[in-house]
DNA sequence: CATCCACGGGAATCAGCGGTAG
DNA sequence: CTACCGCTGATTCCCGTGGATG
C-alpha cells in the first residue's frame, strides 16, 4: 500500500509545487539580492496552519541554493528552539564551528561573538513559529549580522509583534510580508492526489475519497496530509486492499489530533497526571492543581518541578495558563 | 505596611552515559 | 574488563520579585 513513507509527512518538500506559485515568487524575489552577493531583506510569512509557509520557505531556499553556487541555510522551529541560546547554537552548527563549545561553560554571547567572526557565503535562516522563542531578542541579534537573511514564520502576527520590542519593531515592519489563505478544497484535493502519486500504490484511493479528506481538514493541508497517512496506515493494517470511504472516516480524528498526539505522548507519567488534572477540573488555581497532583502520585516531585512542567506544558498548548502571581490559574485548551 | 502566594532565574546536586586509562 | 572521569539533563534548593490581601 505505502511505496514511501516520507512522502506522506508533512514536513516533506516535494520537488514541485502546483499553487502559491505568488507566494514563491514574492518570495524569490525578496532573496533576490543575495544572488549578486547581498544580503536581503527579512521576509514574514503570515497564515494559519497547514496554509503551506513552511514549506513554500523550505522549497524557495531550497531552489535559491541550486542557483546560487554558494549559500548556508538552516531551518529552526523555534517550538522546540525556543532559547536564545539555542538558536545561535544551531546556527554556529551549519557553519561548523561548535567543535569545542559546550553547553554548560559557553555563555550566550560567546556564541554570539563567532557568529559575528563569520565571513563565509551569504546564509538564510528560517525561522518557523518565530512568535514561540522566549526572548526575542535574539532577532535583533540575528537582525544586525550582515551574512544573515531572515525568512520569519507566525500564524499569529499580532502575537508576535506585541512582544517586540520598538527598536526591532521599526527594524521589522518594512520587511516584506507574506499572506497565505487557506487552500481550497479543490487545492487539498490536487495536493493529496500528488502525494498519493508519489507515496501509494498505484489506484488505492479515489477522488470521492479525496474530497472526504480535504473536506474534514477544513483547508490544512498539514491535517488533510495527516489524515491520508493515517488512512493508508489503517488500510494496511487491517488489509484492505483499497483505501475507502469507511478507512477515510476512521482516519479522520486521528489525522486531526495527530500533532497534539503526538506531544501528549511523550509527556512523562507526572507531567500526564497533570494534564489529566487540569483537564478533569476544568479550570484550577495552583495549589489546588499541587495538592490533586500531591494525592495521585506516590513520589511526588517539588513544586518548583512542577512548575516547570507546568511552564512546558503550556509552551506546547497542551494547558492554558491565566494571571500573573496569585491570580493565576491553569485550564485546559 | 506586613504577610501571603506564586513565579521563574540561578546554583548546587544527582544520576545516567560514554569514553578511556590502566 | 573494570574503574574512573567528564559531560549532560533533570531535579531540587534558595531566593528576589511583585501583585493581592488584610
Amino acid at each position: 500500500m505505502i511505496r514511501d513513507a516520507r512522502v506522506l509527512h508533512a514536513q516533506f518538500v516535494p520537488d514541485e509545487l502546483e499553487h502559491r506559485n505568488a507566494e514563491i515568487n514574492t518570495l524569490s524575489n525578496t532573496l533576490k539580492p543575495i544572488m549578486d552577493g547581498h544580503s536581503g531583506n527579512p521576509s514574514l510569512l503570515l497564515g494559519p496552519s497547514g496554509a503551506g509557509k513552511t514549506c513554500i520557505a523550505r522549497f524557495t531556499v531550497e531552489r535559491l541554493r541550486e542557483n546560487v553556487l554558494d549559500i548556508n541555510t538552516q531551518y529552526i522551529n523555534c517550538w522546540q528552539d525556543y532559547a536564545r541560546f539555542q538558536v545561535l547554537y544551531r546556527l554556529l552548527e551549519t557553519i561548523g564551528t561548535t567543535v569545542d563549545i559546550h553547553r554548560r561553560s559557553t555563555p550566550t554571547d560567546e556564541l554570539l561573538d563567532r557568529l559575528r567572526q563569520y565571513d563565509g557565503p551569504p546564509f538564510v535562516v528560517i525561522l518557523d513559529e518565530v512568535d514561540q522563542l522566549e526572548d526575542n531578542g535574539v532577532l535583533y541579534d540575528l537582525y544586525q549580522l550582515p551574512q544573515i537573511t531572515m525568512i520569519l514564520i507566525t500564524n499569529r502576527e499580532r502575537d508576535l509583534f506585541t512582544q517586540l520590542d520598538d527598536r526591532l519593531t521599526s527594524r521589522l515592519h518594512p520587511s516584506v510580508r507574506i499572506s497565505f489563505e487557506k487552500y481550497h478544497l479543490d487545492e487539498l484535493v490536487s495536493i493529496l492526489a500528488a502525494r498519493a502519486r508519489w507515496g501509494l500504490v498505484d489506484d488505492v484511493i479515489e477522488s470521492a475519497e479525496f474530497e472526504l479528506i480535504a473536506d474534514a481538514a477544513a483547508g490544512d493541508a498539514r491535517i488533510a496530509i495527516g489524515i491520508l497517512r493515517h488512512a493508508a496506515r489503517l488500510a494496511e493494517q487491517t488489509d484492505t486492499q483499497r483505501i475507502t470511504t469507511d478507512v477515510v472516516q476512521q482516519a479522520i480524528p486521528e489525522g486531526r489530533q495527530d500533532v497534539r498526539q503526538k506531544t501528549i505522548e511523550q509527556l512523562t507519567t507526572h507531567q500526564r497526571v497533570l494534564y489529566d488534572i487540569v483537564h478533569e477540573h476544568g479550570e484550577l488555581d495552583p495549589s489546588t492543581l499541587y495538592a490533586a497532583y500531591r494525592d495521585r502520585v506516590d513520589e511526588p516531585k517539588t513544586n518548583r518541578t512542577v512548575r516547570n512542567y507546568l511552564a512546558k506544558m503550556e509552551h506546547y498548548r497542551l494547558i492554558h495558563a491565566e494571571g500573573d502571581n496569585r491570580a493565576r490559574t491553569y485550564r485546559p485548551r
